[in-house]
DNA sequence: TGGGGTGTTAACAATTTGGTAATCAAGAAT
DNA sequence: ATTCTTGATTACCAAATTGTTAACACCCCA
């Protein structure tokens, strides 16, 4: 069962739509925990450690936005799922949902049932990678076990921050990862640092792999592929 | 429900056909506002915002492609559905409706059960943002994703602009944009760019692609189709 | 305590892009 | 037929963006 002991932290403030989901929720089988305003859903998710961190945008105390860029400036939450709750179409909620580290978004109004085949599919989403968490593409084996990049089983060997950014550009091959999206994501976004740093990791490590896998697309991003 | 909390605009210069109208897409959870000529529609809509409009061709002071234009050009409607109610087999109307930027069209008469359930139907389309935002239309494949556009699978590679700007209008194939839509959704009602811009992006995009997907409408803007 | 590796920054080079002006072409209006 | 309007085309330049290099500060560890 995809469900097993994994759990939910649900932020929202309409009582109804909390209880709503997180029963449908629970008869699945997940463990659910609420938060109806931003500044709890903060405590609780430090105090749970969910697995998967479902924020509505519109909170008190502290928006979804708010919550998950906190969230996402402390190591301890970097793979912890967080999905937003949004209003439909809001594409400006997307946009900086994205750029703050969200990995996905529902949209208001939702069924419960979607809510739930939802949430297991977020999961088994993580799941697979977790039997054998390596890439492979073309000649280019990833194992973020071993913090390691083989190219034609010839081991390569990258620095931290050098790995991290690959493994990410290369965990969603051909989609483009906005500069602020890598930012959040490597470096977490209460750190600061300037724009040419990505430039450099960038360039580290396409001279050490010696073949050109990552793509610049000029005020976008990067994105890796073969 | 698919009605909750949207607002809809009608203009029409029978008031009968007004009432019955709103009558029976208010029963069904929707907000209505109403107008009798082309002047209080424009001055309604902007009052009141509504998710939809819905705009009779012929109206006095002001006919409902006039209105439809005039709000086409303004950023707060960028988002809002507008549609035409035309009389049966009015051609011409429909041709025009489509140039100055209407989503879609009724014909007249029209029974108010039709007619609700069309407008169910608006909003539903808009209400599936979810699945996957790749848009695939003939041979050409535009994924944002990847900030790509594939042609026969062979990849372009568009500009920044040149891509926000063939995304965008191939968001709605076969609706044209006015050149005020296009500026205020590309570059922003605050910046200031001269006409030409969007013809010489335009002509890029054109140039890149090899194929002619890009009409020009004289005096109007531009669509997108196959 | 002094390497070696790592992460960051600053400075400058290289490149791409976006925008404009000038000119041309087509069609509508007079 | 001529003028006017609108869009197409082209070449060019300025601004924005990224690439590259070198230098510096850390930190860990022998």
């Amino acid at each position: 069962m995809v469900s097993a002991g994994k759990k939910i932290l649900i932020a929202d403030d309409e009582p109804d739509i909390l209880e709503i989901i997180s029963y449908n929720l629970q008869l699945h089988g997940y463990e659910v925990v609420t938060a109806k305003d931003g500044d709890q859903a903060i405590l609780k998710a430090k105090q749970n450690q969910p697995d998967l961190i479902i924020l509505d945008i519109m909170m008190p105390k502290k928006n979804g936005i708010e919550v998950c860029k906190i969230l996402r400036s402390q190591p301890e939450f970097n793979d912890t799922i967080i999905v937003f709750l949004t209003a439909l179409n809001d594409e400006l909620s997307h946009v900086k949902g994205l750029e703050f580290g969200a990995d996905d978004f529902i949209s208001k109004p939702i069924s419960p049932k979607i809510m739930v085949s939802k949430v297991n599919s977020f999961f088994r989403r993580i799941n697979k990678p977790e039997a054998n968490n390596a890439i492979e593409l073309g000649d280019i084996r990833i194992v973020p076990d071993e913090y390691m990049v083989y190219y034609k089983d010839n081991p390569i060997n990258l620095a931290k921050k050098e790995f991290e950014l690959l493994n990410y550009l290369a965990s969603k091959p051909g989609r483009v990862f906005l500069r602020n999206e890598i930012l959040n994501r490597i470096w977490g976004s209460e750190v600061i640092v300037g724009d040419r740093t990505i430039d450099v990791h960038i360039r580290k490590i396409r001279q050490k792999l010696g073949i050109d896998c990552i793509t610049t697309v000029k005020g976008v991003g990067y994105k890796f592929e073969i």
